[in-house]
DNA sequence: TATACACACTCTAACGTTTTCGTGTTGATA
DNA sequence: TATCAACACGAAAACGTTAGAGTGTGTATA
């Protein structure tokens, strides 16, 4: 393990003193500029690099974020990193990814461990759906109470204050039912998920004031709750073969996608028969045959709002607590389906 | 911010220095045991954490490893992902990633970055495009040189001397050309991309040779070349309308999606007059209509077995150079298309 | 009764920075 | 020539921890 050269080596090289090293290497006019250039000259030529733990110690600011998300082998999560990567590093952060994997525990326990081992300025969270069942959000105010900036995305709550960024999922959904409607569809169907899961409910209260709106009268039937996710597939079939509709919404594009399979395999033909729309920003619906109809939730457009205010409450020095909601706009991405 | 508790708070609440305590949390039985039952019930009372910055300072560790990414929004990075991530946190490792996004520069410098300002342990890439074009691999050579552990995985190269893991992207292909020889095709094209992709060159590796050992001639104009990602629908597009073939094989999941796409245009029925077959972790093949075979890279394994490795490296001491190349087997998954 | 030694702690240096304060030179001013 | 500021730099504390080297007891051994 060839050592690190640091301060104390070039000090001594140079026969001066670790601090004006220290204070060479920034520039400081308290140097003399001779001292400046044979100091810079050499740590270059050694290509020097301080080192960060020693800094982060010195001023406890580590510039390392966390960005918890529920679950990643999923495009909408997987954009929001992107997005988060990218303007962290635009601004000198690292990030750390904390998948909860719908856990409650992990979510806790990594939370914590980053926290008060100082191991990250501040965080990004999407809830794992657990938590969001469980409704316990004490470890997320405990956060807040250490003082760190705690951004929410997605799956929020509103028992918690804090910063958050989601998208008008309300809207988007009633964007995409009137689309539906405007089609001429009468009988439009919604699988969804339990509304404990923030985005899903608000979905679902998007698609009832979307039929409210055009005088079409909800009817119950046509909404499937899918509670759990691992056979998920077999409900939707079911569903599809003792139901009827002319269109149909899922809240993410796993359902829509799997809903058209099974319309398909009826000899339904899409989107003569029935439209179809799903919720994604990912290729899933963009490459199906035919083409999915998209509510576009703009992941990368979420993470890089929330990695944005994240880093400017760590930058602002102001104990301010006039906490902000962002809300990103959703996009209907018009494709075969409908 | 509400200053968070340390050792020295501890030492002098119980009137004791700092160094019991320090000992007496270890549990140290340097230290007498009524002393030490006192200060563990303290610092469980007030939640003491030890502060990983300080802890890193001190042991030079920082139980960090970076990951390398080319691209997050790819399913099978993303499962990657998560094999790392799962591992890494099972020890007792956070994970910080970088996504170079293809590009040369970004991956050097966030490298340098983090191996100087020593704010990982130790890395895992898979290589950029453009690294892999320039065949410059400098940054990789001087990682080592500081004595940090490297595993590359997956998009790796044989010019720099690491612990690696790969799948064996040639036996993968052979198996999968070799199952649609057995169905009776006879023309099967490949879509691959540039061969200085090191994946891309062995599953072409492995298609040729498979044809060989079956007495297939290699005709070179069923091989399409996608040297430039962004218009690869159209080239693909283009390929298919000129060529004719009764097999298809894609080296990753979108140039087999788009395929089939193509060929369902062109009123080709799937799999009776053109079989398809991918490469992929994802999602994409599995819910495409009909449902594409696939040769299953297993990215969570590769994750894990990266991990895994890395650790194993960190937590060892001896110098040993001994490297090793973990080879992860691909499976064949037959669907529909096939 | 002197010696040894286990015991239970404390001291101190160290990790690599940053930053405040102190200090010895200059050169200019009164 | 005494005074003083500007200049260029060094000393030292601090961030929170760990670990090896002391230190002062009390008890057992010869």
């Amino acid at each position: 393990m060839k050592r690190k050269i640091t301060l104390k080596d070039i000090a001594k090289e140079l026969d001066v003193s670790i601090s004006t090293v220290s204070k060479a290497l920034k520039n400081s006019n308290e140097i003399g500029f001779d001292t400046r250039e044979k100091v810079q000259a050499f740590a270059k030529l050694y290509n020097y690099k301080p080192n960060n733990i020693a800094v982060s110690l010195q001023n406890s600011r580590t510039k390392h974020i966390a960005l918890f998300i529920p679950e990643i082998v999923h495009d909408f999560f997987t954009t929001v990193l992107k997005g988060v990567e990218e303007v962290a590093h635009k601004n000198g952060y690292n990030v750390l990814v904390c998948v909860s994997n719908e856990s409650f525990e992990k979510e806790v326990l990594s939370m914590e461990m980053f926290a008060r081992g100082g191991i990250v300025d501040g965080f990004i969270i999407s809830l794992s759906k657990e938590t969001q069942l469980k409704e316990d959000y004490n470890h997320l105010i405990e956060i807040e109470n250490q003082g760190m900036p705690l951004v929410m995305i997605d799956r929020i709550t509103d028992k918690v204050i804090s910063d958050k960024v989601i998208v008008d999922d309300m809207r988007g959904s009633y964007t995409a039912i009137s689309h539906l409607i405007n089609q001429g569809r009468k009988r439009i169907a919604l699988i969804t998920t339990e509304d404990y899961i923030s985005v899903g409910s608000l979905r679902k209260k998007g698609y009832k004031k979307a039929l409210a709106d055009h005088d079409i009268e909800l009817d119950e039937r046509l909404i499937l709750t899918i509670n759990n996710i691992e056979d998920s597939d077999k409900a939707i079939e079911k569903f599809i073969r003792e139901t009827t509709f002319d269109a149909v919404m899922g809240v993410n594009d796993v359902f829509a996608v799997v809903a058209m399979k099974a319309l398909q395999n009826q000899a339904k033909k899409i989107p003569e028969d029935v439209a179809i729309i799903g919720f994604s920003d990912g290729k899933l619906l963009k490459y199906a045959a035919p083409t999915i109809s998209a509510v576009n939730q703009h992941g990368d457009e979420m993470g890089k709002a929330a990695a944005q205010m994240l880093i400017d409450r760590l930058e602002s020095d102001k104990e301010a607590e006039n906490y902000k909601t962002t809300v990103i706009t959703t996009t209907l991405i018009e494709r075969e389906s409908t």
